[in-house]
DNA sequence: AAGCTAATCAACCGCCCGGTA
DNA sequence: CTACCGGGCGGTTGATTAGCT
């Protein structure tokens, strides 16, 4: 039995959103706030599905959007984000102030994932490893990146040809323009030594000071998955009913959907988690009250 | 200058999940 | 327990744009 759609398809408009759209789309919600999506483009008098205002809305004329290039913090963030958490980009996106999810796969799909494939391939051209040592490799952001299937049928070509991307602007202000089309952010290259960051100057406001409360996300998170969870009964990684895995967190070679790890939660010895809760805690406090 | 190619990203699609009647 | 609804998510598509020849 399949679901009934969202909508009828028919009469509907299709394709960019005019700024006549927009504008509907953005009162109405102002005065409504958001959800009852289904029901919006009736009340608000527009030809759109339900799914794509909400959309429209939260990628685009939300007014929290952060507009303009993504800067070598937040993309170092998003690498390290995606090696803990896979391709969760609502999650990933959750951790970026203004970033959507798209915006980020995006990114992802278009900047990081090319630069991480070239350089992989540029280490395997320099280290030719023998089969047995790439078949034992230890799956890694590389691996687990899939570029779009427009670009599959090459995507162990190396693109020697340059690309558009000739401005560099590692970090620099973003335009605020009231258009937001106006403002649309053009590609902008990646550094070429990304480890180097010393001409990234820190600001106080700077959301990419994420970075600092990752690492404890990032070491409780991988304490917990990489100690508790394997002591867990096989049962405990099973998927339930024959749900495919789209709810599930990669960490290396478990996968484990967010009710798993509720379920877990609940079964494991929560005195061996102790310290690493306290730690968690500790910090959580810093951060509420610095004095 | 024109045509071609590749990159970008907003929008769409289909599936899944949680809540509820 | 089941069906349905509303909403969210990740993958994919395609129009637009920019760079190259």
């Amino acid at each position: 039995m399949g679901r009934s759609p969202c909508c009828s398809k028919e009469g509907l408009n299709r394709g960019a959103w005019t700024a006549t759209e927009d504008k509907i789309l953005t009162d109405y919600v102002k005065i409504h706030g958001e959800g009852q999506w289904r029901n919006l483009p009736k009340r608000a008098g527009l030809k759109r599905c339900g799914k794509s205002c909400r959309l429209r809305w939260l990628n685009y004329l939300r007014p929290d959007i952060k507009r303009g290039n993504i800067t070598h913090d937040e993309e170092e963030l998003i690498i390290r984000l995606h090696k803990l958490l896979g391709n969760r980009w609502s999650l990933i996106a959750g951790r970026l102030p203004g970033r959507t999810d798209n915006e980020i796969k995006n990114y992802w799909n278009t900047y990081i994932g090319k630069k991480l494939q070239n350089q992989q391939s540029h280490s395997l051209r320099n280290h030719k490893p023998s089969n047995q040592s790439q078949n034992k490799a230890k799956p890694s952001i590389e691996t687990s990146f899939r570029p779009p299937s427009k670009a599959n049928s090459n995507s162990c070509v190396i693109r020697t040809k340059a690309t558009r991307c000739t401005k560099v602007c590692s970090h620099r202000p973003e335009p605020q323009l009231e258009d937001s089309k106006l403002s649309k952010p053009r590609p902008f290259s990646l550094p070429e030594e990304p480890e180097s960051s010393e001409h990234v100057p820190k600001e106080d406001n700077d959301p990419s000071n994420f970075l600092i409360d990752l690492e404890v996300d990032e070491i409780f998170l991988s304490e917990f998955l990489n100690s508790e969870l394997s002591q867990l009964q096989p049962s405990h990684f099973q998927n339930k009913g024959d749900h495919s895995d789209s709810n599930t967190v990669r960490c290396e070679q478990g996968q484990y959907s967010s009710t798993h790890v509720t379920t877990m939660i609940q079964d494991v010895d929560f005195t061996a988690m102790a310290s690493l809760m306290e730690f968690e805690l500790d910090w959580l406090q810093d951060q509420a009250d610095p004095n």
